[in-house]
RNA sequence: GGUCGAGUGGUGGAACUGGCAGACACGUGGGACUCAAAAUCCCAUGCUAGCAAUAGCGUGAGGGUUCAAUUCCCUCCUCGACCACCA
């Protein structure tokens, strides 16, 4: 009988989702298991081959959890608030919550098609009041805890999205979303002190199990280093300039200074505060002139080009040497780093360097490095940066590069010139955005009591329903234009008040959603105790490498800062990360819509099954590989489903009641690797083993196959392959369902074999194969090589050395 | 420049804790079935030499440890991902 793959999956779909299977139970006996997929934004083009993919990878791995006893919770739901569906609705005249109803309708049904096996219950969605009720509670929690602020700052602006972008949203000096050259205003914006929680967030990772990489990001990105500020002297006047470096070791090679443009002291020069011989005006020139640049040119990668400087005329004296260093004006010194002053250090520094040679500045040797040079620095080449042995550096001279600047830090501390701080490349996070559909920031401004949140009782503050939102010039959110909605009672004096029009950034949502799944219908807190407590931490969070330093950072820190509240019972929110990888189009390149390369795993599914598309998403490479959409591996993997189908219903009833002993230990090695596969995410390890072991029955004597073989096959192939199992499952005549059984047990008994055939070398080559007794001794299997014919043959002649003999599994004999 | 990772057939990739390199699949060649094609099935397929048995070579390059190295150590090369005027 033919095997009608749409009828199948159309059948068990609607069994599936009718019954409880998937359904994970609160406070249940068993061990629970958080499985977590990151959650889509719902975009109008519907699933994509990356999403089919990740959660597939998910999908199967809750659903060898579950058949393993555990109590499996592997929720969805829709990261909804974002530019594409505003811009979309502008475009097209409608509601953005019109839109996105239509959008998340259509992925779950998607979903549903595609088998995962989620728990629909569990749904959440970040733009439902609801959910984003929490989202502000948040928020008023942080501004309660004086971690939230509003500032006036420059912020990097898109002038096509009209919308202000943090720091992480620029790439290359672009706008992340469209790829606009962004520019610089000065808007007053909530910012979230995620700095406060910087040297937590890297320790709380020692209690996580995520893989190295996803370490190695987050600690990069928050970049804790230890630096000294440094204050020196300017010569012939009252003024000092602190500096901060984390290389005090080579100060006695420091021969300069270089300020930044936006710097205090550039001010007072100009203004004539302080007095200098240089020409003024050159110096305004240079100034006004980099302080206009753009952000991207000031970004661009500045070793290699010709530096541009200005002198102030002032000098400022190393405590060190006394030497008199000239204070200059640089833009590629920037103010928002360290204190807005360098230390240049010409010969171990390219850029000083660089610097130093553009102007005719002294440059000093101070570090030798493993080929001992002492000559005169000359070229790029010979700037020794980091690995070294100190040299005319006085006390210092000898040390180790480390070694040398602990003690300089010591003696700078010491004698007063200087003094250490901790520093992060991270920064506050800019958390407002000027748009209309995110989550409206609850805070309400006074004229006479300033900024309060509204009460508890009156959230969520719901995004007023309104005909225009299309976003303004001015920078202004369309909610300033609403003024209904904006005027509002001061929640402390009770006088005339205004409310925050701006709202909250894509990530606010996301920040907290796992939380929500474990009680999404929770009216009094975002989620309960109880609930927490059995269900957290997240014990696998699957999702992609560009979310291991935002997301997962900002996501692990609203998490610390509950835990701090009391508002969760553990500080680390996830136990594992797993990266899964991407699917390139088959030209090799990101697939999209405008390349024609994309892939829709609606058509493949149509094309193949589900089951197919699936077997062959996890088959094409590793988990978190890049891999590229081939259609040839595509119907290999479709032949392969056929051709179980059709083995099974050939077969099945010539099944006997025994196994044979070759038929059994090819069962039981494959449960072996298939469960090993499972829990170590190697998934196209999975899917070959699945071959194999259908190569070797079509193989076999259907007489030496018993029921059993079939019935643990199909388990087997279950997570990956549910529709047909579950079709399978039900022909061989079990019942409902194949999904909640439970995982075939390996049994070594059946692997272990009276004799055993090991490989044997002559001098480390392989010369032929012998069969021995498992539990033979190096004499007995000695004894056999020699009777056996050809390696007789081999070795007449020889003069043996040695044996060596690895019980069971290898003889190498040395000649 | 920093951090992390990777180099294995024509291709995607396997290989436990140092123990038969190339599982599984794609592709290619040949064959069967067919009036023919598609589909399906069977055989072969790391490279070189040879009719063949077989021999030599082979996991980026070079060296080392070992009876034995894709795996461990040293030196170097190449590629990828993420981050980056961070002082």
């Amino acid at each position: 009988m033919d095997y009608n793959f749409k009828e199948v999956e159309k059948k068990w779909r609607g069994r599936w989702f009718a019954s409880d299977i998937y359904t994970a139970k609160d406070n249940d006996k068993r061990e629970k298991k958080y499985v977590l997929v990151e959650f889509p934004y719902p975009s109008g083009s519907g699933l994509h081959v990356g999403h089919a993919f990740a959660f597939t990878g998910g999908d199967v791995y809750a659903r060898f959890q579950r058949m393993r006893g555990y109590n499996v919770l592997f929720p969805m739901g829709w990261d909804a608030f974002g530019l594409p569906t505003e811009n979309y609705a502008i475009k097209k005249k409608r509601k953005p919550q019109e839109v996105t109803k239509e959008n998340t309708d259509m992925f779950r049904s998607q979903m549903k098609d595609l088998g995962f096996s989620f728990d629909w219950d569990r749904e959440v969605n970040t733009t439902d009041p609801e959910y984003y009720k929490w989202t502000q509670w948040i928020f008023i929690k942080l501004f309660e805890k004086g971690l939230a602020y509003k500032e006036e700052r420059p912020i990097n602006w898109c002038p096509s999205c009209k919308i202000g972008l943090a720091n992480e949203e620029v790439v290359d000096g672009k706008c992340e979303r469209c790829g606009t050259q962004t520019e610089k205003r000065n808007i007053t914006q909530w910012i979230v002190k995620i700095t406060e929680y910087a040297d937590r967030l890297i320790d709380g990772l020692k209690d996580t199990a995520f893989i190295e990489k996803v370490k190695a990001a987050q600690i990069n990105w928050i970049d804790r280093k230890e630096w000294i500020d440094i204050t020196y002297p300017v010569a012939d006047s009252q003024e000092s300039v602190t500096i901060a470096t984390t290389r005090p070791d080579t100060n006695y090679g420091a021969t300069f200074v270089v300020l930044a443009p936006e710097h205090a002291l550039v001010n007072r020069i100009l203004s004539g505060e302080v007095k200098t011989d240089e020409d003024l005006g050159k110096i305004k020139e240079y100034v006004v002139k980099a302080r206009n640049k753009s952000e991207l040119e000031r970004q661009k990668e500045v070793t290699g080009r010709d530096k541009s400087g200005v002198f102030t005329g002032l000098y400022a004296v190393n405590h060190l040497t006394q030497a008199k260093m000239p204070i200059w004006i640089t833009d590629f010194v920037l103010s928002t780093v360290g204190t807005g002053a360098v230390v240049g250090v010409p010969g171990h520094d390219i850029r000083d360097f660089e610097f130093a040679k553009q102007f005719g500045l002294p440059i000093i040797r101070v570090v030798v490095g493993s080929d001992g040079d002492k000559s005169e620095i000359v070229n790029k080449e010979q700037v020794q940066e980091d690995e070294g042995v100190m040299i005319n550096s006085g006390f210092l001279d000898g040390m180790e590069i480390k070694d040398a600047t602990t003690k300089i830090m010591d003696y700078i501390e010491e004698k007063g010139w200087g003094k250490r701080s901790v520093r992060y490349h991270l920064r506050d996070w800019i958390f407002s955005r000027q748009h209309y559909w995110g989550e409206p920031i609850p805070m309400v401004h006074c004229e006479k009591c300033g900024w309060n949140p509204v009460p508890e009782s009156e959230l969520p503050i719901k995004l007023p329903e309104v005909e225009n939102y299309e976003p303004t010039d001015t920078g202004e959110s369309p909610l300033a234009n609403i003024e209904e909605w904006v005027k509002t009672k001061c929640p402390k004096c009770g006088g005339e008040a205004r409310r925050e029009t701006d709202t909250m950034p894509n990530w606010a949502g996301s920040d907290w959603y796992y939380v929500r799944y474990l009680d999404n219908k929770n009216d009094k807190a975002m989620a309960s105790t109880e609930k927490m407590n059995y269900w957290l931490p997240v014990d696998v969070y699957i999702g992609g490498d560009e979310h291991n330093t935002l997301h997962l950072l900002y996501s692990r820190f609203i998490f610390q800062f509950l835990y701090d509240l009391g508002a969760v019972p553990i500080p680390e929110p996830y136990y594992q990360r797993i990266s899964h990888g991407v699917i390139l189009g088959s030209d090799n390149r990101r697939m999209s819509k405008s390349k024609g390369n994309g892939i829709t795993p609606d058509e493949a599914a149509e094309k193949v099954s589900v089951d197919a598309l699936r077997a062959y998403l996890m088959f094409i490479g590793p988990f978190d590989g890049t891999m590229v959409w081939n259609d040839n591996a595509l119907m290999g993997v479709k032949r392969f489903a056929d051709r179980l189908y059709k083995y099974f219903d050939t077969n099945y009833s010539k099944a006997g009641e025994t196994s044979s002993h070759e038929v059994n230990a090819m069962l039981h090695r494959t449960i072996k690797q298939v469960t090993e596969g499972f829990d170590s995410f190697q998934y196209n390890t999975i899917v070959a083993k699945y071959m194999e072991l259908l190569n070797f029955l079509e193989k076999a004597d259907s007489k030496d196959i018993s029921k059993q073989v079939f019935s643990d096959f199909v388990k087997l192939l279950s997570p990956i392959m549910p529709y047909m199992s579950e079709e399978l499952w039900n022909i061989m005549g079990y019942k409902f369902s194949v999904h909640n059984q439970s995982w075939p047990i390996f049994n070594e008994e059946y692997l272990v074999t009276e004799n055993i055939e090991i490989p044997v070398q002559i001098n480390g080559k392989l010369k032929g194969r012998i069969t021995v007794p498992n539990d033979a001794e190096e004499g007995a299997v000695r004894e056999l090589i020699l009777r056996d014919n050809t390696l007789a043959e081999y070795l007449s002649g020889a003069d043996i050395k040695k044996i060596v003999y690895v019980k069971g599994k290898i003889a190498n004999i040395i000649v």
